[in-house]
DNA sequence: TAAATTATTGACTCAACGTCAAATATGCTG
DNA sequence: CAGCATATTTGACGTTGAGTCAATAATTTA
């Protein structure tokens, strides 16, 4: 009994990867709109009512997708904050990973936005809800993890809060991303690689910090090849400033 | 014949400020997922064909919804663009204006954040795309003509790029917006006020800019109450910092 | 092997968008 | 004003796709 019902889980866990893989497929390519559980059942070969054993809703099932995504985020944060060196240094690292999630997850900030209407969240099961909420914990932590350091060694005024300067990296990031990425204001702003415009206010948004050496006193760019070498090395997407 | 084209024109624009009227009420009850057209065409008391007069896709709506407020949100910025000071004062009563607004329309910025998924903004008329884009170019420029003029005058270094600055305020505001409005993140950081986070955010990016005179250089609390008192005299949220 | 239990299915229901032929209202003319 | 022509409005209907559940297939147990 006890047997089987293990390998029963480990099934079971293996079709729900399946159906994230193809459901993220699907997704990026449609679209949430568009995103048909049918043909979703097609591409996985089983059928829609087994999609349903595993999620409660079209929400809860995008939910899931998003949240593997922030997971290989975490992943990536968490490799970027073993680099050595000064405090702004690191938290560029963090905003290097960043930036190569986006690259291979181009709509992911897409996908979160979604996630902001409250109609999307309230049909989303408790467990899935909890799930992301924990994630985005872990992300958060982090950062302010790294902004902690920063402050205890004088890098950042001591009279500053972590979680405000965690908070205010965040919005910068996510409105980047969002805005950079319209063709409105790409004409407008004359945009041709959106990450550049990413990590620029970023680097602004440390500078408002006071967060030493200011982006005027440091090579940042020698900075930048040191973390594509040491901490990731696949990335092909940097270009020099 | 002329006489009652005039005054068909006339009743049709009415009716369709009557279909936007209670589409924004409609959709900050329910949010897009769950507006019903059904439902807005009983409020209106017309059926539903006629809305379909005014519209072609449900999409189409939003995307007239949303222009609709980002026209008034354009006129809250083209007032805060008359307040006589310096120009980081002038730029702080735009944050002011877009403070103003976003307590007078919620959702504004979620449903903004809608409008950039593609599968949407395919569906919308061609004409209302454009109608939102110039509207936003607007909205774009009055942000720019203050930071031209603060760079002309010396209150920004005079090598930096204007539509620059403007993207990066765009993109504070928006992200913090969004950040500040999480109940994930308001219970990390410690929000009750996400306007202050909002403002703080665009204080930050304004000094990474070194947009003189600098935060801890001014009483800005003072300009605060001056947009208050001479610009926005019905707005009551300004706490004190 | 047969019964019992568990897993899987896909035809069906239902809700809501969008359409269009019919109904209604308006305007025009003699 | 009557009656014809044109313009406007309607709401029942077609269609799509999310979500359900009784029926079927597979697996385990006795």
């Amino acid at each position: 009994m006890s047997v089987t019902t293990a390998r029963k889980e480990r099934e079971r866990a293996v079709r729900e990867e399946l159906i994230l893989d193809h459901g993220l497929r699907l997704l990026l390519r449609d679209g949430y709109q568009n995103l048909n559980l049918d043909e979703l059942a097609k591409a996985i070969e089983y059928s829609k009512g087994t999609i349903y054993l595993h999620f409660q809703t079209k929400e809860d099932l995008v939910l899931g997708i998003a949240t593997r995504a922030l997971k290989e985020r975490t992943r990536l944060f968490e490799r970027a904050a073993k680099f050595e060196g000064l405090t702004r240094e690191r938290i560029r690292a963090i905003g290097f990973a960043c930036c190569d999630f986006a690259v291979n997850h181009r709509d992911y900030f897409n996908i979160e936005m979604m996630l902001k209407s409250a109609s999307f969240w309230e049909k989303a099961s408790a467990e899935r809800r909890r799930s992301h909420g924990i994630q985005a914990g872990q992300t958060f932590q982090i950062i302010t993890g790294i902004v902690v350091d920063a402050i205890r060694c004088g890098d950042v005024p001591p009279e500053t809060r972590p979680a405000d300067v965690t908070l205010s990296l965040i919005s910068i990031t996510m409105g980047s991303h969002v805005a950079a990425m319209e063709p409105d204001i790409q004409m407008l702003c004359g945009i041709t690689d959106p990450l550049c415009v990413v990590r620029r206010n970023q680097d602004l948004v440390c500078d408002g910090w006071n967060w030493k050496p200011l982006l005027k006193d440091w090579d940042y760019a020698a900075t930048d090849r040191r973390i594509n070498a040491e901490i990731f090395p696949e990335a092909t997407w940097l270009k020099a400033a």
